[in-house]
DNA sequence: TGCGTGCATTCGCATATTCGTATGTGGCGG
DNA sequence: CCGCCACATACGAATATGCGAATGCACGCA
């Protein structure tokens, strides 16, 4: 009756969008996009110091954008499922834009190629 | 070369989502999903204080999200179309799942006509 | 057990965002 | 011309967010 009650709840989207909505965090989604990346690998790409990279993806884990997964010394991070629907189409959105670029793709490869096939050593 | 230059504007998609990261913005453009409103119909549909009405279409206008028109006292605001490609899907993509939201869409219809169809008199 | 490395967190400060309140502005009617 | 209405904007206070610098913590290794 009343159109007051939130007849769709916006929270889980408005979470999502406020985790893209900063340059050096969608920058980190866009190199995860490729696939997982330990932090001292987007610390080179992005050249930014370890704290901001370390912050910002603790900004991305709590708001469900990306999860990570220790071995040994390193800690590699990928993008998560999301749970919420709408949240999971704006993410598969922007997975699918950043895919077509290739500039980008090439930036990864040449990333992980050149610091070793699937290790930090 | 270095993989320092930026070789993929983010700047353009992290102002849309710095735009739709609030709860009160998102509510907003899930009502203009559907059609243009005027601000009083915001208002009312959303029980929030005209100012903050009025302040959150402004930064959805600065950011490009929204557009208005005046006829006469009423000011109506419609989304707007997309410069950017990235934004533009991420917006596309947004309302289709906001026109998936069957009880969205009626409590809009409700909204306008119980307005009067097509203005605020 | 002590040290180095990769990553996380804390602190302090500067800046940005949000909201209520008050005020300004533009258009319409009397 | 005056007053009302819809809407926009200018304050100021509270809160949130950003970063650099320093520190803490976990793991591997000698």
């Amino acid at each position: 009756m009343s159109s007051t009650t939130a007849v769709l709840d916006v929270r889980p989207l408005s979470r999502l969008f406020k985790a893209l909505g900063d340059e050096t965090r969608l920058r980190i989604v866009a190199l995860l996009t490729h696939g997982e990346l330990c932090v001292c690998h987007l610390e080179d790409a992005l050249r930014i110091p370890q704290p901001t990279a370390s912050r910002q993806l603790a900004v991305l884990r709590r708001a469900g954008v990306v999860e990570c997964r220790r071995d040994g010394t390193w800690v590699y991070y990928r993008l998560a499922r999301q749970l919420d629907a709408m949240a999971g189409s704006q993410l598969r959105t922007l997975v699918a834009s950043f895919g077509k670029q290739r500039l980008l793709r090439e930036d990864v490869a040449r990333l992980q190629q050149a610091k070793g096939p699937g290790s930090c050593q």
